[in-house]
DNA sequence: ATCGTTCATCGTGATTTAACGATTAATGTG
DNA sequence: CACATTAATCGTTAAATCACGATGAACGAT
C-alpha cells in the first residue's frame, strides 16, 4: 500500500502521557515563561522583582506565573504580602523523560 | 530587601534561546501533535495514515504537520501525490538540552 | 483526457490566549 | 488607624489557535 510506511498496526498511543506532554509543553510555550523558568533556575526564590526582568505589567507576569504554577513547573509560598517562587525541577525532569520516550529510539541507536 | 532572594543583578538573559525553546514547546504543546510525534518516533515514514490515528479531519491534521514541520520537529518529503513525514531527532535532542540548561544546577548537585 | 488519490490551502466560526489598567485582598509599618 | 507594598483577580480588547468542510494542485493509472 504505503511504499516508505512500516506497519502502523502495532502502534500503542498513551492518551494521558501525550496530554501530560502537552500541558507542559504549552505552558513553557511562551517566551516570557521561559524566561521566568531560566531566573528560577539560579535563585531559589523570588517576590515581584521577576516584573522589573520582563518588561511586563506586574498583572501579566502573575497571569504567567500562575500558568507556571498550575502546569506543576513553579511552586509558590505565599509569605504575605511577598510571594516566592522557586522551580519544580522534577517537573522539568519530567518532561526530560517524555521527551526521551520519543525519540529513545534514535538515541539509542546512533 | 527581599527575604528568601538571592543576587538578581547577575542573571543574564539569552532571548534569542528563550524564544527558541519557546516555539519548539509551542509546537509540541497540543495532545494531536504528541501523539503525531510518537508515531513518527518508531516508523521512519508516512502518508496520510496519520489522520486515521487521530480521529481527526484530514485538514487538521495536515495543519498539525505543518506547524510540526515549520519548528522544525517533523521532516517532510514529497512524492506526489504521497508525502512522507519523518522526526527529527536532532530537534527533540535541542529541546532536551534547552530544558537540561534550566534544571542543570538541580540535576548536577543531586 | 478523465479519474482517483493525496495532501495543502482557503475561508469560516468558536474558543483560547496575551496583555493591559484598575481594583481588591492581605499583610507589615508609621 | 491610616498607609504602603505585594500579588492576585477582574474586565476588556486584540490576536492567535483549533477544527472543519470545501476547494485546488499534482501526480499516476486507466
Amino acid at each position: 500500500m504505503t511504499d516508505c510506511l512500516q506497519s502502523l498496526a502495532d502502534f500503542q498511543f498513551n492518551e494521558s502521557e501525550e496530554k501530560e506532554l502537552a500541558a507542559y509543553a504549552k505552558a513553557i510555550g511562551h517566551p516570557a515563561r521561559v524566561r521566568l523558568l531560566r531566573i528560577l533556575a539560579g535563585r531559589v526564590c523570588l517576590g515581584s522583582d521577576l516584573v522589573g526582568q520582563l518588561g511586563l505589567a506586574q498583572s501579566t507576569v502573575s497571569e504567567h506565573l500562575r500558568i507556571l504554577r498550575e502546569a506543576g513547573l513553579v511552586h509558590a509560598e505565599v509569605k504575605h504580602p511577598k510571594t516566592c517562587f522557586s522551580l519544580r525541577p522534577e517537573a522539568i525532569q519530567r518532561v526530560q523523560q517524555l521527551l526521551a520516550d520519543i525519540d529513545g529510539v534514535f538515541t539509542r541507536s546512533s
